[in-house]
DNA sequence: AATGAATGAGTATTCATTCAT
DNA sequence: AATGAATGAATACTCATTCAT
């Protein structure tokens, strides 16, 4: 019932007014009906702007997931691949062996810089997080959108990261372990923090600072942890 | 349409279809009809043995949350109680502060134990555990079904567990890093490994002991980086 | 609006209020809830006794074929079968040659029974052939249903009259201007008659006792015409 | 989804989509969006040339209509009333008494020229003449359309064609059998062939040629027939 | 304990039509 | 003459639940 009536057009409100009715309710339990009024659109106006209800869900998740895999290729294209050109950065296995620790350091900061960034974008867009997770749960179309992420780590030669890190470098393999842990370890608890956010928050008597100092901390303990098993100063 | 129709009494067929319903589709977009064609059942009758499709639910979910906490306190009142009276143990804020190494190894091979019974219930009961995933990211009466196990940790002291580990020592206090770490890092992965158990291995093509092995294999690596933060021998 | 509540069960309610309704106003101008409405019964009961609007016009159009067809095949093996094996009857082409006056005439008795029958059944069920007509209008499913009962008269070897009495003769054969002639200048007009029934009638103000006397009066002269044409004794 | 776009005003582009969809799909099943599509046009523009859906519908069916109507009183205004006021035709009951063999020729002739120009016009217009069955088997406006060709032969004085034949001729009268049977076996047909000419050419594999053919060979057989029962020599 | 029939209140989606430009 | 956006009223269909037996 709560109307957001402003300028930004009526596909924006739709989209908005979705987020929040998927993201508290689940896509299945949320009503057509009850985006158009809390989007102060008529509900035949949905129709206009999306082909159906699951469309507005693909139209959301696809935007986040996009984002995230870009992200990841991003990082990978500009940092790893490069320094495995220069020399600087040798992938065996699993391990990163840096040059020197001055490489290691440069790769470190960056490194964090991503995380950050990755974090401050998951938090963001939270109540899209939470969609994803929730619909990730569910068999059919985005039953896997959460592994699509993880995809990036698969042997796969159609997987343009894999590729990527194989052109660089031919020692490179992923290992078994690490994927699994690097998935429920790593990355699904930086989902679940974001899907989570509010509920943790408001049930701890947390502030938003407090809620990303406690992120951030907690993945600098994993993080420098899973540095301490994987980079190595040669 | 799938047809199980054994010996064992409806009641339990229906909450076998619930379970797998409900956790391949989820609860809201599962019906009710569907329900009782895969249990064998008219759909009268499940109206005979449940009150609404979310007493299925309920049902379903307060089972397995009252395992959970109530292998906890079991856990928590075996073996940490006493050894807190006996002297063995001593918890200052979130550190365990052991009388010697005999007593820290008589309590890390008990708790490793209590991990694995935990691990082996949970994947046991993946479907059910799923649900509960996807209902505790719902609003409503489930919504915050995956914190209530958190709320152990809670120095709310109407909290059976704070009060058991309060009494005992009064040192005792709960650190907001350890349990946002805990939450997040520990047991969210824990439930996920679960969840995403057959996706998982589907995609990865894994074994039944493949999973167990890395699962337990990735909360060695945890729990050892968590002990050395913690546990101390005086 | 018209309730018709009497012990016939809801299903025959159902089918009797879609004959009135959807003859009046063709299936697509039709509504469900107006058939539920006339049929005296909940909407969605209609949706328990049938799987979609649809499938109520295949449940009516189907009856309605399935006896038309079966009539014709009847006829043909209880009369021109057993006359083409005995000798009394020999076609060649499209010409009916007997072997004398009294086969002619024994032929022509049923043959005219077989037609006031036919035109009984039509005129009695004339709301459904209504449907049938206007949906053999409409491309789809039911577009070519008008035709089916004259693919009797296909040279395929899969059509069982045609089977059936080149079976009986070989001389026998289609011809095209039998055909053509025979679909649109009775077979159409046959259907015509009990599709506009109701409006002729009250038109021109006439009793069922006229309008039966002139269908019959009309056929007769073209049954007359086409036997001159086509009925020879040898 | 097939575009038209051609240098026809767009006024006639939605004509000629709404005859194609009408007349495939039923008045009431084809989709003004539909026809704004086929058309080229915005859907918006639809209601600036026409009133409403109907609307369309009312200008097919009126231009058609009104073409038959006005052919026919043509006819009987050119060839008839004249013949009669000659004293070259004398009707009685439906008898058609010629003066002598000349003027029957003349008249057979003629008839003969504007039934081959209606064939050809109902032919050419076949989809609008499909679209005006299925409107008259609808109860609404169009119900009686097919009869209000008939009309003309009504005792009705408000008739003009009654009102020339009788004013031409007191002893003229519609005889109830001839009017029957021309509506259902002759008109009727008529109609019927333009309405099924596509769907009966592709299933027997004809050509035009053999259609139209079929047609007046048929048409002939019936009007002798009705000439040898109706027209006399004196 | 079990079921076939029935239903009220929805549920996503559609559609002819209008409005503002 | 033309169009993108908007809408009220419907439309077929669904679903959890209940009733009568």
């Amino acid at each position: 019932m709560l109307r957001v009536l402003n300028k930004e057009d009526a596909r924006e409100r739709i989209l908005g007014a979705s987020i929040d009715l998927f993201s508290r309710k689940g896509f299945a339990a949320a009503r057509v009906s009850e985006i158009a009024d809390c989007a102060g659109v008529n509900k035949a106006l949905i129709y206009y702007y999306f082909k159906s209800k699951e469309d507005i869900l693909d139209t959301l998740l696809g935007s986040i997931i996009s984002h995230v895999s870009s992200a990841s290729t991003e990082f990978i294209d500009t940092y790893i691949v490069p320094m495995v050109k220069d020399g600087r950065l040798d992938i065996v296995g699993d391990r990163f062996e840096f040059s020197d620790s001055e490489a290691m350091g440069y790769f470190q900061a960056n490194m964090a810089k991503h995380y950050e960034k990755l974090v401050d974008y998951l938090l963001q867009n939270r109540a899209i997080v939470r969609i994803l997770m929730s619909e990730s749960l569910r068999s059919g179309k985005h039953g896997s959108s959460l592994f699509r992420v993880m995809e990036l780590m698969d042997k796969n030669p159609g997987n343009p990261i894999y590729r990527s890190l194989h052109a660089a470098d031919e020692d490179f393999e992923y290992n078994e372990d690490t994927v699994f842990f690097k998935f429920f370890f790593s990355w699904i608890p930086l989902i679940s923090i974001a899907a989570y956010y509010d509920e943790y928050k408001e049930k701890n008597l947390l502030s938003d600072e407090n809620m990303k100092e406690l992120t951030l901390r907690s993945l600098e303990i994993l993080v420098k942890g899973a540095q301490d098993r994987h980079f190595v100063v040669s």
